[in-house]
DNA sequence: CTTTTATTACGATAAAAATCGTACTTCCTA
DNA sequence: TAGGAAGTACGATTTTTATCGTAATAAAAG
């Protein structure tokens, strides 16, 4: 007859216990626009961002609340009750995660030449006088850094 | 009874006909990194892409050979008969392709700002010192057509 | 010829991501 | 205090993407 012990050790060979914060990876597409907006504009409930996302998209309420709940599950949000009401903020850092984003598009689309993606950057957006000033200066910035 | 045009309206009403090319959208990952070896290497065969892509990663002959029948499908991949086999090119211009990637990229990870991109990968990759010369070269370039 | 090898076609399945409906619970208000 | 409104939980389903196995066939080798 089976104690707890085999019992459990019965149970772990067969059952493959589902972890929390198991593997992040990266956030998705829809995550990333929750992202976007707890980063920007600070702690949200799930109704204001369902209401933000709104205007762009329609968007049934509890397919945001899903995602959002798979986001803290998934370790990306983070929450606080105040009543019944949950507040969620961002738990990964914006330009780290960026940084991730950006590193793993490099590398899909430009083959990770860094230099090439600026280039085309610059050349497909308008970027204003004061805004090229500030690339220049950065990039002098960096000339002396190499020194 | 149903003559041939009334059964054609009724099946039509039902069944939504499969269309190939009908809207090509974006390619997946999996679809650039076929795309990159065409555009890099030219025009070359399914065997030759497997060999390609299995030095990066694991891969069964017949999920390439998938994946590009599905992109031949889409209108990513044209191809060309020599004997039984099939020389596949790319059917979507690299430049284009990447223009449109960056935009929803840029959309989706930086809010739409080019400037903060630009910025962050000038600070994340290093640049070579002839390298951030000719970035200085296309800046004073776009300044100049500016007035 | 006949057997092995290289190739394509393609359905089926798996895995990942997105969407939604229903059940419940808690709060507010008339 | 009954009933709606506002929430959360969560399973189920759909959609998209990736992966693979099997069958058929043509070419090459023996």
């Amino acid at each position: 007859m089976l104690n707890y012990d085999s019992y459990r050790t019965f149970a772990t060979s067969l059952i493959v216990v589902k972890m929390s914060k198991a593997k992040s990876s990266q956030p998705t597409t829809s995550e990333l626009a929750v992202l976007q907006l707890l980063w920007d504009n600070g702690p949200l409930s799930v109704r204001e961002i369902h209401e933000a996302l709104s205007t762009e998209k329609e968007v049934v309420y509890t397919t945001v609340l899903k995602t959002m709940q798979v986001m803290l599950d998934r370790g990306f949000l983070e929450r606080e009750s105040v009543g019944r009401k949950h507040i969620y903020s961002a738990a990964i850092a914006k330009e780290a995660t960026q940084n991730q984003l950006l590193d793993t598009f490099l590398q899909r689309t430009f083959g990770g030449s860094a230099k090439q993606l600026v280039l085309r950057a610059l050349g497909n957006y308008k970027a204003s006088k004061s805004e090229l000033e500030e690339l220049k200066a950065m990039i002098d910035k960096l000339e002396n850094d190499k020194q």
